[in-house]
DNA sequence: TGTTAGCACTCCCTCGAATCGAGTGCTAAT
DNA sequence: ATTAGCACTCGATTCGAGGGAGTGCTAACA
């Protein structure tokens, strides 16, 4: 009967739960398989390594720790770490001076993306791990201006600048010249319609106004639309995220097979899954983290990735994170994920 | 007597020369040290082991190739590669398609840093090695148009655009605010003043203003000029180099040295050792090659790097290249780095 | 019933010895 | 000048022994 399984009673022992907890620790910070004898002396209670052997069996059968062969200690599983991280660890608050230095690195940058680069470095240089961020959206973000300048031929550049500060570019080859009077009118035309408002609402207007002919519209203006739509197209497809500290990830010696290295780093130039994943934790309330397989991406079945979302006033705008070998020290990392998520948000609302 | 040396006569004999280059070709193929009996099937004449062992001696004693361990084949040295690159090797010229493929992954690109990151691409995917391409030098190009747009509180953009197309930009925070109107009349200023010329000239004019107080110049304009200076700063400064393929590198056994690889790749980030190192091939007629501690950076003494600079109209604007183990086919990628200075001076031109 | 001491056992790791094979340098003969 | 022959060196591989860390089980104990 499924009553009298071979796990028993699933209600983990509140001792056992220290235990555990000592266990992960210990592992934590010496990355060795951690033995009976090790773990009673860990542990505050005074027990004899054959008491504690009896219990890490009992951990061992619930799935929580493994040994990696029949006479080494143990090693905390994924969901060792999972009910470590959701329950049992108590995370070591940042000095106020950490803090300190960490806003001091992320003020007056300029720009939005230089900012969130800095971020990126930020967290990389306290971890020691790998630092991302995800640009804010740029939805969120209001048109400000638009420009088209001739360049030789029958090349044009738009550019565009919104409220963030960020100013984006794109090359059109037009099939026919024209001339500077009338690319003034055309910004003009797009200005006037266009300033001050939404991105998110400006792209779905260009979208429309693309499809629909306008009678009223002449062709200079269905161009410039179009000029638009295009700048607007690679305003959001632009660099929409930096990871910094890579190379940090070389250190680890459990993350050291080149192959698997060499794959991580490959995703990590083409961004576009831990932009997927990233994508995914921007509607955590708080810290949100994923040991090993759990995030889906076998890249990252031997790291976890501890991230939260970055806001201003409350408004959820992008997010941050750390990515680094299982074995992490989350109770540290996860301050600092938190912490750099608000300097970064306070930093994007004073410009 | 200085005629009695150990090492004889230095002119290296003519048959000596033909096994070096087999030698060499062969450890380029599959990575081994040569052995005598395999040397000896190697190069067409009909010789026995002992004899080519003879040859081998007289290599090791000239500097050109060394044994591992006593019982080991030979190994090309550092002056090996570099007397076989000079004289030795005959290139395996591209097939025209190739050429044509690689022309066709540099076409209609936009601005002129699309295209300068799409080269180093080619020649990554091409070579399987890291591909590097310094941008274009700015003094050549030509001030097209600056434009100050006002941002919330008292900070401005500055936007610059020059005729290779690139569009620059800086924050500036000002510490009181203008009205668009002294903005747009501050750009007028510039734009009358400048637009047409060449960057270098406009950089020395910037500063000579800056220096040299002018009574007829009004405030703003005094300010406009700075920040003009500034923006055409950042123009210099942004991005100067690209590196693509850095993975590559870790697929070849000789460099697995994790630190190593490391402190690489950390180079590859910076950049800035990188730049200076392009910086010297710059001036090179051709085809410029370091092989191992040649270039100079430690950092680099396990690998060589393949350099050509490209030019538009007969003026060299820049450099490309390709960063590979000691032990890489030069006779194939020599063409290859050619070949792409070639296009992308061409397409660069073409814009 | 929980805890503990004792013990046999398992498995990894390291080390040294033995062996193999590739390749060398030297010498003497062609 | 070339070559065959030979002793030799050295890395790589294999094997077994010994040690150590840690386990699971059992029986005794509080």
């Amino acid at each position: 009967m499924a009553t009298y399984t071979a796990s028993g009673e699933n209600q983990v022992s509140e001792r056992a739960l220290h235990f555990l907890k000592a266990l992960i620790e210990r592992y934590i910070r010496d990355g060795q398989p951690v033995g009976s004898r090790t773990l009673a002396k860990e542990t505050g209670l005074d027990l004899s390594p054959a008491t504690v052997r009896n219990v890490m069996a009992d951990l061992e059968e619930m799935g929580l720790v493994v040994s990696p062969h029949t006479s080494a200690g143990r090693v905390p599983t994924v969901s060792g770490y999972r009910l470590f991280i959701d329950s049992l660890l108590t995370v070591k608050p940042l000095e106020e001076q950490e803090v300190e230095a960490m806003r001091r690195r992320l003020e007056n940058l300029g720009d939005a993306s230089r900012l969130v680069e800095s971020a990126s470095v930020v967290l990389s240089g306290v971890t020691h791990m790998a630092g991302v961020v995800m640009l804010p959206r740029h939805e969120r973000n209001v048109f400000r201006q638009i420009e088209f300048l001739p360049l030789s031929g029958h090349r044009v550049v738009a550019i565009l600048v919104t409220s963030d500060g960020e100013v984006h570019n794109r090359i059109i080859n037009s099939e026919r010249g024209y001339s500077p009077a009338q690319l003034e009118e055309a910004a003009n035309f797009l200005n006037a319609m266009f300033t001050g408002q939404d991105m998110g609402e400006v792209r779905k207007r260009l979208l429309a106004d693309l499809k629909t002919t306008h009678e009223h519209m002449d062709q200079i203006m269905m161009r410039a639309v179009e000029m638009a739509q295009r700048v607007v197209e690679a305003a959001e497809t632009t660099d929409d995220c930096f990871i910094a500290g890579q190379t940090n990830l070389m250190e680890f010696n459990e993350l050291a097979s080149m192959e698997r290295l060499k794959q991580l780093f490959e995703a990590f130039t083409k961004k576009s899954e831990i932009l997927h994943l990233l994508d995914r934790c921007i509607e955590a309330e708080g810290v949100q983290i994923f040991v090993g397989e759990e995030s889906g991406y076998q890249l990252l079945d031997d790291c976890s990735l501890v991230t939260a979302p970055y806001r201003i006033d409350d408004q959820i705008i992008g997010v941050l994170g750390v990515i680094g070998p299982t074995r992490m020290d989350y109770p540290r990392v996860i301050p600092i994920v938190d912490v750099t998520a608000r300097l970064l948000g306070a930093a994007l609302k004073k410009q």
